[in-house]
DNA sequence: GTTTAAATTAAACAAGTGTTTAATTTTGCA
DNA sequence: TGCAAAATTAAACACTTGTTTAATTTAAAC
């Protein structure tokens, strides 16, 4: 009767709804966070009953669980696939660089809610998920950037577990105070705004990363 | 009879009690989020009557905003100190660099309630203090790069604005996602990560740094 | 010691929370 | 068409939330 009582996250099923459901709330936890996030007001936004929710994930903490494992499954295969490619190792990490802004900015939402509700350890079910990815896409930076070493293309004494922080931290600090480097670039719209993102600031970021790689004191 | 009723933030004056209330505040917005953190969860802790917190700032918002600017306002004098301090460029910039770290280290918690709980632009009296504060930080970074491109010891198709973030970001992500870098680095106590920051984590991003301002094609 | 204001308290307030229940409607299949 | 399973609903549940009240205790000034 019940479709999921005693159900692990991982087998869920996504109709339709459920994936209504899990983008409205992907979209109201990363504006007002987990806890500022009511049940009522994903209902409500997604058109449905107060019911449907714990029908549907059992409870407003499953419901994140949910969240999480639906919009990162695929982010793994994507840095993978980008090791199989015949690039030069600079032409690899600026494709890096781009896919690292590209996947943030395409799901900005859970990417804010993963920062901030994973911090604390409580949810320890979606954290363990989430440093299995951070592994994984950590091998995979590790061994673009050892390719380049072994091609003496790239200097070897980086600190690669650190790059990745640089890259995404950049990113995410420039989101994070939005509205502050949208008033002193005088980026008015929307559309501005991502081509900022897209032109400079990527530029910006790939300009440090291959400074730190390749530069010779 | 009530302390502060129709009185403006700034001018709530700190006794002991007051202060004993803002650390607490401060620990268990950063560990649980705002709206996570009830006012009795925050009276239990200060063993204080739930009643006082509404009776000293007024409101839980206004608590928010008394305890941001109540950690904030020291901040800008450190930065244009280091202004007027007499280094080499690079110096000034490797100090610049601890010194962000080192006022984020001291003050985690803030840091973490700023920018997550001043991403979404309700809270606009807290916000523009905080984006002053920001402007004032930028033009003081600006000043010392400017002085070494002067010099001619830093190139100068650099993106000056992008640079705070890359500093800050970096070390942000690190401490966002400390429990995945504990493992990864095998930290096992709070000294051995503290270390890591103080020593690698510094270099890693004085390096970064270093090398987008010095490097040349 | 009395008085007056401030500090502190327990209790109550209305509103909002996540979740469950039980009844109803819809759906898919025989 | 009939029937059983699934989907959907409104209502109620017990609990927590931020805030206010009114009473009491403490502190300071005269």
């Amino acid at each position: 009767m019940h479709p999921i009582r005693n159900n692990t996250m991982s087998h869920i099923e996504l109709n339709d709804k459920k994936i209504q459901i899990l983008n409205v709330a992907e979209r109201l936890f990363s504006e007002k966070g987990f806890e500022g996030t009511s049940i009522r007001d994903i209902s409500k936004e997604a058109k449905i009953n107060i019911a449907m929710v714990s029908y549907y994930f059992g409870s407003k903490e499953r419901l994140l669980e949910a969240l999480i494992f639906h919009k990162t499954v695929d982010l793994k295969l994507q840095l993978e696939n980008l090791l199989q490619e015949d690039l030069e190792p600079l032409e690899k990490v600026n494709k890096l660089i781009e896919i690292y802004i590209n996947r943030i900015c395409l799901n900005k939402g859970i990417y804010r809610v993963l920062h901030f509700e994973l911090y604390n350890k409580k949810r320890e079910k979606s954290l363990q998920a989430f440093t299995e990815l951070k592994k994984g896409n950590l091998k995979s930076v590790e061994s673009i950037i050892k390719q380049g070493q072994a091609l003496g293309v790239f200097r070897k004494d980086v600190n690669i577990q650190l790059i990745t922080p640089t890259i995404i931290g950049t990113f995410f600090h420039f989101h994070m105070n939005r509205s502050f480097f949208e008033e002193i670039f005088d980026l008015k719209t929307e559309e501005m705004f991502n081509n900022y993102i897209k032109n400079d600031l990527t530029k910006h970021i790939q300009q440090t990363i291959k400074a730190l790689l390749v530069y010779e004191n």
